[in-house]
DNA sequence: ATTTACTAGACGAGTGGTCATATATTTGCA
DNA sequence: TGCAAATATATGACCACTCGTCTAGTAAAT
């Protein structure tokens, strides 16, 4: 039981620092052994937690995800302020998570690497897939309830709209990337504010 | 000059080679050997014809966006047809593109290269920029004429609408790759028509 | 004969992945 | 408790192959 924590404590060290090289550099950009030089650890070690390089990406998703989505989750979460307020507070903390933290250079790991990898591996096609909806599942919750309350224009299918403002965001990252400015996120939030407002 | 023109075709032919194994493997995922295979070209003739790959991505993006966009153009060029029309009709005809001519697997050689590659050449970044700044440039004027015609809302700022608009098309496109599914393209176009509504 | 157009194949570095061997660590039993 | 047997982890050399690039050469045109 100890030892399986040692091993899960060591594994999640190597996909912390993989994780930061893979956001940066893609899949194909990231070898096994920038990985490994990363964490220090001789390169045998990487095959003794991890099948493959497929199979570490799929896991680092899955951290990123979870580490990353965590307090967004919070926000969504806070009952004390009106659904649709909680919407905004969660795009604006992505936004600036986006532009402070990474300079406007990385984008989602999750979206550079479904847009890379989708065509080429099921398996991690299919765990952005689960990751995404995931998240988004809280979001149109919160949509909804927002919709009940009167807050946001209810002719819209609160999916649909989720789904579009994703993508939005979404594509604001990559024009973020070309353009390395915080511009595109900008008027982003501007935008999804006013189609709250309908 | 003979030998110019036969040059150039040739380059030409390896670029449109190229542009293929690009647009579905993208920059690292595709290996010089990959170029000159599907040319059926010697691999020592590349550095005849280009100074290295990241020379060829760049002339390959330029190809790229200049055949793209050609049919797009006439699109938004017709005035036989209301500016508002011409906009919806170019909108229409990039998603028929995308979901028929690549199965809803490829997306944009533009923004996937640009997803890819901006961090690490600026020379790609920066073609890219250009590019897209050009057929921009090509829809805000449309859009500015649709507003004058009462088309559409005049309310917003022409450039950021349709910053937004071509951002949530670029996102549309990599949710697209991920479902393998033509519905985010749709859900695109729904609220595009409904922005221009308000 | 001289210049220009083109190409074969080698170069060193790097790829994902394997494996034999070595060393800790835990376990079952005396 | 002591200790051997079993298991878990560490290590880096090594595999066959591919990478982008370039040099030295042949083929063709002038």
């Amino acid at each position: 039981m100890l030892k399986t924590l040692k091993h899960e404590a060591k594994a999640d060290y190597l996909l912390d620092k993989g994780i930061e090289a893979l956001w940066c550099k893609g899949y194909n950009g990231t070898s096994v052994n920038d990985i490994v030089k990363a964490a220090d650890v001789p390169k045998g070690s990487f095959y003794f937690y991890f099948d493959s390089k497929e199979d570490f990406v799929v896991k680092a998703l899955e951290r990123y995800f979870n580490q990353m989505f965590a307090p967004g989750e919070e926000i969504l979460n806070d009952k004390t302020i009106s659904a649709k307020q909680r919407l905004i507070n969660f795009y604006e903390y992505r936004n600036k998570i986006m532009i402070e933290e990474m300079c406007c250079r990385l984008g989602c790991l999750g979206s550079n690497i479904g847009n890379e990898m989708s065509e080429h591996s099921e398996k991690i096609r299919n765990t952005i897939l689960k990751l995404e909806t995931r998240v988004k599942s809280y979001i149109v919750n919160v949509f909804i309830e927002a919709q009940k309350n009167n807050e946001i224009e209810s002719k819209y299918n609160a999916e649909e709209m989720v789904d579009f403002i994703e993508d939005a965001g979404k594509g604001a990252m990559i024009t973020m990337k070309e353009k390395q400015s915080a511009l595109p996120l900008d008027i982003f939030l501007t935008f999804v504010k006013e189609l709250f407002l309908k």
